[in-house]
Order: C-alpha cells, then sequence, then structure tokens
DNA sequence: GTCTATATCTCGATAGAC
DNA sequence: GTCTATCGAGATATAGAC
C-alpha cells in the first residue's frame, strides 16, 4: 500500500500497472501474487484512499483555536498551520485529482466535507482575527477568496514544483493575512 | 481534433483510445483510418494542444488597460475579465492537468510564460487600481495571492462543477477587489 | 480516404505447483 | 504467500483491397 500510495498520487490509478506495484513491492512482476492481497485494483486504491483519509482525520478543527497572538499575527500563524495541513493532505489531493471524472459523488463528498466546512472555519476565523471593513462587507465571499488562495497556491507549487513567483509560504500567508485584516482592530 | 480535443479534456489523452476518437470523428472504430491523418495519437495531442495555444494567443495583454473606471471598480472589472479569460483557456488547462507529468518542461514552459508573466501584469494592475497599504507593503505578494485566488477559484468550479460555497464570479472577483484596493486611494 | 483484417503488445486476472 | 504459465480483453498500429 505504501508503494501504490506513491505511485498512485505519481501518476494516478489508471497509469499504474498491477506489475508495476508488485515489482515496487518486491514481488515477481507479472506473477499475479498483488491479486492475493486485493481482489484487483479498484480495491487497492479504496483501501489506500480509505487509510489516507484515517490518517489525516485527526480532525483538522482542533486546529483552529490554539494559534497563540491577535489579529494579523494570528490569522497569519493559522493560515501557515492551514498550508502545513494541505501538505498533509497532498496525497489525497493528487489522487482525488486523478479521479476526478471516476467519481462525481466523491468530489461531491470533498465538497460538503471540507471545502464547505473550510468556509465555515474560515469565517470565523476572520471574525476572531479582526477583519478589515472590506471583510466585512461580505464575509463568505471573503473566506472564499481566502480558501481559493490558499488551494490555488498550494496547487500552483505542486504543479511547477516551486512557490509561484518565488513567494515563499510564510511570506505568502502574511500577505494574506495582510490583506484579510483590519490593523487598527 | 474538434472531438479529440474535447475527449481529452475530459478524460485525458491516455485514457482516450483511437477507437473511440475514430467512432466520434464519424469513421469505423479500430478501422485504424485515423492513421491517415495522424502519425499517432501522440501527434494528435501535440496538433490539439498547437491549436488551443494558437487560438488563445490573442494576447491577454490587451486586456489591461482596456478596462475603464478606476480603483476598485477597475480592479473588479479587470479581475471578472481575467476570469473569462480563464475560461477560454479551460481546455489548455484541463489538458496540461492531465499530462502534469509526462512533461516536466511544459510546466516550466506554462510558468514562465503565464504564470511569471502574469504576476508582472498583477503588480501593474494593483499599481492603477490604487493599492491598499497591505498591497504596497509586498506587492509581488500581494499579486500572487490575487493570481492563487483566481486559478484556485476556477479549478474549484471547475472540479465541483460549480461555484464554491456559492459565492458567483461576480461576488467572488468583487470581493477580492475590494480586499486589494484602498477605498481612499 | 475509408474500409476489413490482423499482427503485436500490454494489461488484468486466474490456475495450479511449490 | 510466491512463483510460472497462461488466457482473454482491449489497445496500438500496419497491410492491402476498394
Amino acid at each position: 500500500m505504501d508503494v501504490a500510495l506513491e505511485l498512485f498520487v505519481e501518476r494516478g490509478a489508471a497509469a499504474t500497472p498491477v506489475t508495476t506495484i508488485e515489482a515496487a513491492a518486491g514481488l515477481s512482476p507479472g506473477s499475479g501474487s498483488f491479486y492475493r492481497h486485493f481482489k484487483d485494483k479498484e480495491a487497492l486504491l479504496a483501501a489506500v484512499v480509505e487509510r489516507e483519509v484515517t490518517r489525516v482525520g485527526k480532525d483538522p478543527d482542533a486546529q483552529v483555536e490554539n494559534t497563540d497572538g491577535a489579529g494579523e499575527q494570528r490569522l497569519a500563524t493559522q493560515l501557515r498551520s492551514d498550508l502545513d495541513y494541505l501538505g498533509e493532505l497532498r496525497s489525497l489531493i493528487m489522487i482525488l485529482l486523478w479521479e476526478r471524472n471516476r467519481a462525481p459523488e466523491l468530489a461531491e463528498w470533498v465538497r460538503k466535507t471540507s471545502a464547505d466546512r473550510g468556509i465555515e472555519l474560515g469565517v470565523e476565523a476572520l471574525r476572531l482575527a479582526g477583519p478589515s471593513a472590506a471583510v466585512e462587507e461580505d464575509e463568505v465571499a471573503a473566506a472564499t477568496v481566502m480558501q481559493s488562495a490558499m488551494i490555488g497556491y498550494f496547487l500552483a507549487a505542486e504543479y511547477f514544483g516551486a512557490s509561484p513567483a518565488d513567494v515563499d509560504p510564510d511570506r505568502f500567508t502574511a500577505a494574506l493575512a495582510r490583506l484579510l485584516t483590519n490593523r487598527d482592530a
């Protein structure tokens, strides 16, 4: 499952022959020994995804309160921590990206459990941080901007293999927090 | 090429058999008539990508100046137009997403011609719009936030098949422009 | 330029010995 | 639980008639 996870993340499950998984696992490629452990490739994919979901299931919500400081600094710390959390989700995100078509109901599940929930948490975090007037005019839209920026930055960094515009994670999250908070708060 | 483009966008070239392309093009599937037109599937993919690059090559730069108004409203209009432009790039973006591994040099090309250039244009647009103090503190980081938010919003909308958090494009770009501009400018 | 037919290959999956 | 061997499906690509 470890080697399969890596292969699925890099090329996608569809582009990963069972023989390759066998070889990577130290089995004789083409031997079919794989099938003593999993019914088929689909079952392995499901097991790998489920294990990842469980692994990262240490609720991200727990992170929302335990940051120190206040205002802009508090939000910056929060965002930096969220970016690390996205890093932990990396394998899952990449696999879901490969499988994006073969599972419309999976996208729906992600939307409900992660995206929409993230907006709620985002609105909460913005309120705690002392939102600017621009944020208060439409908190949900501001939280959507925040979330979009985070996922966009993460995906761009993954795609290019480097920080977009050479802006590193600390600088990025600091700038994002600055834009979202009122310094006179 | 039209039907191939659609198939490549939806499932990726690797998951699209030549027989399927033949069928979609009105040829007899499995006949091999495809090979009278293209050397192989790779050549078709290259031709399709090149045609798309040419098609969208009506320089996006031309859009940067021709928006009316000033300050926040000007930036909002600009961002709304940029989001539409991302929509025109949709096919290309989706194909590059499928091919993300089989072409590291392509990712590099995208970074140089689109991403980095977009940051430059973004910095320019921010200056024209009357940037807030938070933007001026680090213009490049602010432009990176802007660009990340745009691509993140676009990709999330594509992935989920709906606007993230039900925030439609007008509302999103308005909120983003609001966060980036100084209203007293 | 399209067709039938086919050669070749890769891959998923199973059978059966050890 | 791993191996050798193999079957069958599906995919790439070509040959040659029309």
